[in-house]
DNA sequence: TTTAGGG
DNA sequence: CCCTAAA
């Protein structure tokens, strides 16, 4: 371990990254540290956190619907390593063996550097660059768009530094564990399986596809994705391939050549539209496929199959998942009866996805309608671009985009710091005891942690929620106006100040009977509408409270008022009582009814339901101001 | 800023 | 809860 120089660590903090709980409970973090040479960690420089903060967003942008194991994201770029906490806690036995890696010469450095970079990107936009003699990962079931396939697509992906392994990858995909292995070279004594190393010089020299055997296409699959597949299909083998060499759909099933890993027989122009297109780093200098950026090329429907999330599908819909068998045509084939997209964000989802700068022109130019033009924001593919760390916020690069028959130029980076949801980032802050117990801690988290603080006192105990079991008081969203205020420090340097909204959210909080009943209260002394007062004086305590939620809730009782109340009275089927939800006593239902009728029927007389002298008491305080 | 209303 | 228009 002759590593001289120290290096950054980002560690992520959370061990679970199913994407059905990513949402609230298991947020991803990660905690950017260095890495001294002797192994030791110790918190990372403010330099630091500004030069991997897009990699903390880069790395994660679209992962967390499609990442599963997801226990192998380490990349190290220059003198810097990506560990999830998981990792860091197994032991500093695999940092150490990332290090070994880093310390290969400056040429290697930079190909780990870029393959990492790739591998941290290819998974959403599916673009690829493949490096060596190992297209594995190729993602390019872009027209099948089973959640097989993206389950696949990630486990190759997060397997990317494995790719000597990867021929087992199906197999290992159960265990978590994984091993990393250099991806430089495909000297076999790196991996110690020498007998399932993918024979790519299958796709060396010219090849016609249809004249290899099933076998010989078996390898050639093998090669192109670095998996192996029993499928005896010759038609789809080769379609598969093809799509493989395209990274597209829409390949013919023969009549294909293969030629030093591209395709070059006929209807290959339209296999690989926007090849041209895009910046050559170092293409030209081989003819291999390593260092070409294989860019997907229609955008309509294939990279969607990776974004039409479960959400709305409801669960009933979801596949479950098939990973071992997502080779198999028949997964295809129902996939393609059923016509059926597995997945669709929700609007949401969108959102919390959606950065800022998807304000650009690529959503305006997209659609006009305002819906879809974020949908296709979010399809777009990216691109690894090499240049990406440098050229954050200066210049961007464009590729051509075909919209309605008019060729338009996007820029594509604008989208690679379309971060994470903020709320990961909130519940981050409120990880802090955690963090500092680790004697970690950044820049960052320090200052979220001090912004955090500056609001917290006004927090309170917590009461028995009342409908909601929101017992993780310990996970409260910071208050928004103060996240809006930090995040242009903390993320200056890749974002606009023009950040604003749909960044983050509040944190749920149910409404417990006891503010219900202040709202109650409220609305019968100063009258429904009177949201300002009603809060400033009955909930001057609850500082999460706005009067729009006073409002909000308002509402919301009066629908309860409308549809629950007659429901009980028909006894029938009253809904199936989820015992964590805790109904509104109909005595309070039955208030909100009469003040809701009294008020409304009253017109724009606001002058509520006198109690006592307590109005005119509190008029007085509102006056007393200068007393 | 506050309210109202749609999502 | 979020977002926005309107006041």
């Amino acid at each position: 371990m002759e590593v001289g120089d120290s290096h950054a660590a980002v560690v992520n903090k959370s061990e679970e990254n199913d994407f059905e709980k990513k949402d609230s409970s298991n947020p991803v973090v990660y905690q950017l540290v260095r890495v001294e040479g002797d192994g030791t960690l110790v918190p990372a420089t403010e330099d630091d956190v500004l030069q991997f903060e897009h990699f903390l967003h880069d790395e994660k942008v679209d992962l967390p619907s499609i990442e599963d194991v997801g226990h192998v994201e380490e990349f190290f770029s220059n003198d810097c390593i990506l560990l999830k906490k998981s990792d860091l806690e197994d032991g500093t036995s695999k940092l150490k063996t990332k290090e070994l890696h880093t310390q290969k010469s400056g040429a290697d450095l930079e190909e780990n550097r870029l393959q990492s970079m790739d591998d941290s990107l290819s998974p959403p936009s599916k673009c690829s660059v493949v490096h060596g003699q190992q297209p594995d990962k190729f993602l390019t079931e872009q027209g099948d768009n089973d959640i097989a396939q993206q389950d696949n697509a990630s486990t190759e992906t997060t397997k990317s530094t494995v790719l000597n392994d990867s021929c087992n990858a199906e197999k290992d995909k159960a265990d978590a564990c994984s091993r990393p292995v250099d991806d430089t070279s495909t000297e076999p004594s790196v991996s110690g399986v020498n007998s399932s190393v993918p024979d790519f010089s299958i796709l060396r020299g010219e090849v016609r596809l249809d004249d290899l055997t099933i076998r010989e296409l078996q390898e050639a699959f093998r090669a192109t994705f670095g998996r192996q597949t029993t499928v005896k299909d010759k038609i789809w083998l080769k379609r598969r391939i093809t799509m493989g060499l395209t990274n597209s759909c829409d390949v013919p099933s023969s009549g294909c050549v293969v030629k030093d890993y591209k395709i070059v027989g006929k209807d290959a122009k339209q296999d690989m539209p926007n090849t041209g297109e895009i910046p050559k780093i170092g293409l030209q200098a081989t003819s291999l496929v390593r260092d070409q950026i294989i860019y997907p090329g229609n955008e309509g429907d294939s990279p969607s199959s990776y974004y039409h999330s479960e959400d709305q599908q409801g669960s009933s819909k979801r596949f479950k998942r098939v990973p071992i068998h997502n080779d198999e045509p028949q997964v295809i084939l129902a996939e393609q009866s059923t016509n059926k997209r597995t997945r669709k964000p929700t609007k949401r989802y969108i959102e919390e996805l959606t950065d800022i700068e998807t304000h650009d022109s690529t959503g305006k130019l997209s659609s006009p309608a305002k819906g879809t033009a974020r949908d296709e924001v979010l399809l777009k593919p990216r691109v690894a671009h090499f240049h990406e760390a440098e050229s954050l916020g200066t210049t961007y690069p464009t590729r051509k985009d075909t919209l309605g028959g008019f060729s338009v130029h996007v820029p594509y980076v604008s989208r690679t710091r379309r971060g994470r949801p903020r709320k990961d980032f909130i519940s981050f802050v409120d990880k802090e005891p955690f963090l500092e117990h680790n004697g970690v801690q950044t820049a960052v988290e320090m200052t979220l942690a001090k912004e955090r603080e500056e609001g917290n006192h006004v927090r309170k105990a917590y009461e028995v929620p009342l409908s909601v079991n929101s017992g993780r008081g310990h996970i409260e969203a910071v208050d928004r106006k103060r996240i809006q205020n930090l995040q242009p420090n903390v993320y200056n340097a890749a974002s606009k100040p023009k950040i604003k909204r749909g960044l983050t959210r509040k944190h749920h909080r149910a409404w417990t009977l006891c503010e219900v009943m202040k709202l109650v209260d409220g609305v019968a002394r100063f009258g429904a509408g009177k949201w300002s007062e009603i809060r400033k004086l009955s909930f001057s305590s609850y500082s999460y409270r706005t009067s729009v939620d006073l409002k909000d809730k308002w509402r919301n009782l009066i629908r309860a008022t409308q549809t629950q109340l007659p429901a009980q009275k028909d006894g029938a089927c009253p809904r199936k009582i989820n015992p964590s939800i805790i109904p509104i006593p109909p005595s309070i239902l039955l208030r909100v009814k009469e003040l809701n009728e009294l008020q409304s029927q009253g017109g724009g007389f606001a002058a509520p339901v006198k109690f006592s002298g307590q109005n005119s008491k509190v008029v007085q305080e509102k006056g007393s101001g200068f007393l």
